[in-house]
DNA sequence: ACTTACCGTAAGTGATTACTTACTGATAGT
DNA sequence: ACTATCAGTAAGTAATCACTTACGGTAAGT
């Protein structure tokens, strides 16, 4: 199982939002991705290692190359997870209130 | 404006979204917001900043206290952003190939 | 077998950042 | 006016993290 937690720390990254956006125009190797990129091929391998954790993309081999794709489970997640907020009140001060104002001892 | 950068950034804090999740159940002042969490007043403050300028949150004045309650801009700006990647290639590693392999000269 | 291409990992470093305490400001009540 | 409450800001610190270079390991070609 995939957290939200790691979905949202993993596209939070400018590298590898961009990284992740390359692979929007599909599949690729590390090679191709790393291509364009303002940092090494290493720290391409170390972000999709992350991206591949948050389930946010999936790898296969493919002879001496590791081939990258977007994995659509960790963009359903993280959209889930937004859709959790969608219902909330915006309004509703003096419910919160009463629920959460224990800790402050009534002096 | 804002971006989805910003969005992103701002939810990939553990602390900022459990502030984030607290407003699920309504709007609330700082001091409610900080009450059970484990870091002090001020640090929520701070990331009730990062969360406002993200489009999250937004705040108003009542009396003596801020009122910090949950927007939808960033929220709909980050659902936007998500679907963009929902009708891509899974595959189509060769169309990936030919536009990006420059770069590298065919020695 | 040797070489080449491709990629992941290890180790070390610099910069970002989330946190603290101390303070300043503004509003409300006595 | 004085006091108390509530909240934002300043400054300093410790830990996280994105990056680099160096290395090791595997697959394919000659």
């Amino acid at each position: 199982m995939t957290y939200i937690e790691d979905t949202l720390v993993a596209l939070a990254d400018p590298t590898r939002r961009a990284i992740f956006e390359k692979l929007k125009r599909g599949a690729a190797p590390v090679g191709v991705l790393a291509a364009g990129l303002p940092v090494s091929r290493p720290a391409v391998s170390q972000h999709l290692k992350v991206l591949k954790q948050a389930g946010l993309v999936t790898d296969r081999a493919e002879g001496v190359r590791r081939i990258y794709a977007i994995n659509r489970a960790g963009l359903t997640a993280m959209r889930d997870w937004i859709d959790g907020f969608w219902d909330t009140a915006l309004e509703g001060y003096a419910a919160a209130f009463e629920d959460e104002a224990n800790g402050e001892e009534h002096k």
